[in-house]
Parts: structure tokens; C-alpha cells; sequence
DNA sequence: CCTACCGATCGGTAGG
DNA sequence: CCTACCGATCGGTAGG
């Protein structure tokens, strides 16, 4: 029962890893349940064993990655360390999750206005409510004289899209480590917020 | 029969005008060619009056725009302003860009990849040149003194994805000009790309 | 610019 | 997990 159990899971999660892999490169309109299923090695029908429509895998691998970025902000909040080192933790975070879950990354920031609803609602509320806690942090930098008056919000902005732009990076071949990026990137972003 | 020419030609204006707003919310492959007759008040079967096919559509939206851009690069690179000032130039002509013709921008940025063969690698090729272009003024301004030692592919991507990041903002009711935006954001890119 | 229609493909189901 | 198949919708065409 438990071995059952779990070969079924592992099966469903092998799914999600190859949609995820799909719904990046094409887009998630753009794949077809039958390109999903050839990927898989399965039969069309038979993916449908295994998960339950072709929105469920959408919701699944987006609200997976939001989770993950909820729980590193809620303990980051709770954290005593300075506003400043607070949002390096943050650039840093995401600069790791979009480079070693970069699939589950970028369909969550691309895809996501193809959630069905009451997905798509919830996940834009979750999605302002991460941003208002971010501008929070700046603001509060801000307040303790560690940055400049930047508008919180551009700067909120510019850190997640910033982010977003290393997608490039992961599918072209520069001679670069993950390590050189994710300083490069936090050496710009936060000497720009600083005061100086 | 000019005058019919001219206003094929703004028909055919008119339906890029609906598909590219259309586009950008609901992405290509999610777009129908119904839907977007109805957006502009005819049956589907007559777009193909004016446009050849849905493709055809997404070529014309993303090669003006293209063309556009690399205009601009052109003229700022026959200049004699300092490194610096190129960059941020660059910065304030792709904000304004995206705040003056948000959808075109947007859909060049997120749907280039449903470009069919050829156009797809001609785009891969214009966009591989644009950012060479680009890294060519940081690292000039590198063995200049003008700015810190950042790896150029980093800050090129950063700059470049932040101004993406705000097909956000104009999303959103944030009480906040487009000067501001655009203020705020070169402070932010152009302090931390400063050497200080 | 429309009506009428084409073959292809879509997400998904029935039944085994 | 498969074969066989469903109704809906897709991009696009014929003919007027």
C-alpha cells in the first residue's frame, strides 16, 4: 500500500517535472496534453490516471514555488537581522530558486495568468501580499537611514525583475557560475539602494 | 486609390492595435483569431482581408518594435556622450518604451518565442546582437573608470529586465508618475553601476 | 466583409 | 495503462 502510494506519487511528480520543462519552453497554452504525454512516455488518456486536468498541473507547480517563497519571507520577517541584509537575503533567494528550480520558477512568473479560477485570484493576492512585505522591508530600511528614498515599490520591482531576467542566462552558455551571478547581482541592487 | 490604400493600411493598424493589447493579456497561443474578430467588430474570416495569417500578426507587432529599439542603440552608439550617460539613456528610452507602447513591448518580450521559422532566428539574432551592443558600453565604461568592475552580461540583464518588470506597475493604480518610475529606476541601476 | 465550411487538433472520457 | 472516441474549437479557405 505505502510502496503504491508512493510510486504513484513519484509518477504524478515525474509529470509535473516534464509539464513544468514544457509549459517554460512553450508556454503553457501552447503544450498539448499528447506533447506532455510523449515526453512522458505514456499514452495521452493515461496522464489522466495520474493527475486530474491540465489546469491541476498549472495550479500544482505554481503554488508549490509560491509556498517556498512565502515560507523564506515568513522567516526572513521574523529574522532580527537589518533591513539591508534582509533584502540580500531575499535577492539571493531568488536568484537560487530561479537557478535550481529555474522550471518551477519561470512558470510561475510566466505562466500564472493561465490559473483558472479561484486559483488565479488567490494567487494574485498572494502575490501583492509578497510584494507589500517587501516594499515594507525597504520602507523600513529607509526609516533606519541604511538606503536611499527610493520609491519601494521601483525597488521591489527592479529586485524580482531582475531576477526574472537571469532565465537568459540559464539557457544561454556564458562562462559564469550561478555564485558570480547571484554576487554580481546583489553587488548592483543593494550598492543602488544603499545610502551613500 | 491612395485613399484605399490608406485605409486598408489603417484597418490592418487597427487589428495589430486590438491583437497586440490582446496578446499581452491572454499571451499568443491563448489568443483565437474569433476572439480577436471580435475585438474588432467583424467576423474572423475577414481579418484575412487585411493580414495573412495569425503569425503574420506577430511578426509585424515584433519587428516594428525591434526596429525601434535598434534605432535607438544605433543613434546613441554613432554619439559621443560618456558610457555612463549611454546607459543611461538606454534605461530612460526602454521605460519610456514600455510606459508609450506597453503592449508592443510586452509582447515582443514575452511571446517572441511562437515566432515561426525564419523570423524566430532572425529575432534570437537582432536580440543577441542588441544585448552584445549593450555589454560593449558597460565594459567600456569599465576601462574608463566610469563604472565598477560588474560582469557587463549581469548588468545588462539587469537593466533590461528591471524595465520588463513594469509591465507591472502599469498594470497596477500605483500613485506614481512615469517620470518618477523613470527617475527612480536610474537612480537605483546607475548608482549601483557607478564606481564610488 | 459575410456565410458556410474544411481538416486538424484540442482537453478529456468510456470501457476494458 | 491502452484503444477508441467525444464535442468543441482551432487557423484558415471558397465563393460570393
Amino acid at each position: 500500500m505505502a510502496t503504491v502510494r508512493r510510486k504513484n506519487a513519484s509518477k504524478k511528480d515525474f509529470i509535473l517535472l516534464r509539464a513544468s520543462a514544457m509549459f517554460r519552453e512553450k508556454g503553457f497554452s501552447a503544450t498539448s496534453m499528447r506533447d506532455l504525454a510523449e515526453m512522458v512516455g505514456i499514452e495521452a488518456a493515461s496522464l489522466y490516471n495520474h493527475i486530474q486536468s491540465k489546469s491541476e498541473i498549472l495550479q500544482e507547480i505554481i503554488f508549490r514555488m509560491a509556498n517556498d517563497c512565502n515560507v523564506h519571507l515568513e522567516e526572513l520577517e521574523s529574522s532580527n537581522l537589518s533591513s539591508i541584509k534582509k533584502i540580500e537575503s531575499l535577492i539571493r533567494f531568488h536568484v537560487q530558486m530561479m537557478i535550481s528550480k529555474c522550471d518551477d520558477y519561470t512558470v510561475m512568473i510566466n505562466e500564472w495568468m493561465h490559473l483558472s479560477e479561484p486559483y488565479l485570484t488567490n494567487f494574485n493576492i498572494q502575490r501583492h501580499q509578497y510584494v507589500v512585505k517587501m516594499e515594507r522591508i525597504v520602507a523600513d530600511g529607509f526609516q533606519q537611514k541604511e538606503m536611499k528614498g527610493i520609491s519601494p515599490y521601483v525597488a521591489v520591482l527592479t529586485i524580482l525583475s531582475s531576477v526574472r531576467g537571469l532565465e537568459f542566462w540559464h539557457r544561454s552558455s556564458q562562462k559564469i557560475t550561478p555564485k558570480e551571478i547571484e554576487d554580481n547581482m546583489v553587488n548592483l541592487l543593494i550598492s543602488g539602494l544603499k545610502k551613500n
